[in-house]
DNA sequence: AAATCGGGGGA
DNA sequence: TCCCCAGATTT
């Protein structure tokens, strides 16, 4: 009886190529050297939507900030966020202190041990309960992320567009087969993201070395540069923030984000959005605070635009410095307070916030 | 199902 | 420029 198909065949081929190929080409990563699912578990957070570089040195200092689920369970989520700073998708952040929170407390300090388990952890979707799961206790769970998407895509062919619901389990579905397949699911879940992001990279793959080079559809049809297939494309929203910089004498006036809206509970200055570009504040209809603090203040420079781009925004910033002569005690609007140096060195700011601040110092 | 949430780096 | 990165959550 031919109980193993031809596409089983093509399919073990597949996981015992990718995880021969990774014992040979894996980088050495830190949290490669652990089992423990709190490290796992931080590196994975670190890593969504991050490439290995930019998010690695976060993660040791993470590490050495917060060596136990405990210790990130007893710190003071600003701190976290400072830590975070310049990583983005900041909410990340703070799910991954109500999770420490969560297993320090009602969990006794024992992290889930199942993908399912898992899957309820704030900030902890399907990739990351897959990863932990597999990572840290050989669970059969297959992840998928933007690796698995395409080296799935290539080599089998999958034509399904990745930003669609139906494609998504398509692949799952796909992998969930390959995975049970695996001797060492740990290893082939690592094996294929690493293939993904050393070999069959997005951009010209390096298919001349690769191993299932006769194994794979786009190979062999040419159509790497089609696979996998993504339709939606982002509209970007363009918005001019007019920042009003309020020092009196070493302080900064700086206000903790709390809108519903990008960079949530990080810290800026005094920010008038508008529509269109402004060139003169001091004809503002804003409150009348504002407009006393800009009477008695003194503009002390205006910045250059910036740009900063954000997946679907592009702000256009400027900022007006207006120095508060000393002694003089005028009330700030809103939320904002005043920051000596340190504390504004010790608040999360956003990375454009922190370039001004860089700025300002010649 | 689609929108939203950052910042950086490679080609 | 454009693309996309060890995605998750909200709308």
């Amino acid at each position: 009886m031919d109980w193993i198909s031809d596409s089983d065949d093509l399919k073990d081929g597949f996981v015992n190529t990718l995880t021969a190929w990774y014992e040979h080409h894996k980088r050495d990563l830190p949290w490669r050297h652990t089992r423990n699912p709190y490290l796992i578990w931080l590196s994975e957070v670190i890593l969504q939507q991050t490439r290995v570089a930019q998010g690695r040195p976060y993660y040791e200092r993470f590490v050495a900030a917060y060596p136990t689920v405990q210790s990130m369970s007893d710190a003071d989520e600003r701190d976290l966020l400072r830590l975070w700073q310049g990583l983005g998708y900041y909410s990340r952040a703070r799910n991954m202190h109500r999770t420490a929170q969560y297993v320090a407390g009602p969990l006794a300090g024992k992290f889930p041990e199942t993908y399912q388990e898992l899957l309820k952890l704030p900030g902890v979707g399907t990739y990351t309960a897959a990863a932990i799961a597999s990572f840290s206790f050989n669970e059969k769970a297959a992840v998928v992320d933007g690796n698995v998407y395409r080296v799935l895509a290539r080599v089998f062919g999958v034509e399904a567009d990745i930003t669609t619901t139906l494609a998504k389990k398509t692949f799952a579905k796909l992998a969930d087969q390959l995975i049970q397949l695996s001797d060492n699911p740990a290893t082939y879940n690592q094996a294929i993201m690493e293939f993904g992001a050393i070999q069959c990279t997005p951009v010209s793959p390096d298919c001349l070395i690769c191993p299932l080079q006769q194994r794979c559809q786009a190979y062999l049809t040419g159509r790497q540069r089609e696979l996998p297939v993504k339709s939606r494309k982002n509209a970007v929203r363009e918005r001019y923030f007019n920042y009003i910089v309020i020092r009196q004498g070493d302080r900064i006036a700086l206000k903790e984000r709390t809108e519903k809206d990008i960079w949530q509970h990080l810290y800026d200055f005094c920010l008038i959005e508008t529509e269109e570009p402004m060139e003169a504040f001091r004809e503002l209809p804003e409150g009348a605070i504002l407009n006393w603090v800009l009477q008695e203040g003194i503009l002390k420079g205006l910045s250059d635009e910036r740009t900063h781009v954000l997946s679907h925004q592009r702000i256009r910033a400027r900022f007006w410095l207006v120095e508060i002569p000393e002694g003089r005690n005028v009330p700030l609007p809103d939320g904002l307070i005043f920051c000596k140096p340190s504390d504004t060195e010790r608040l999360p700011k956003p990375i454009l916030v922190v370039d001004y601040l860089k700025s300002l110092h010649f």
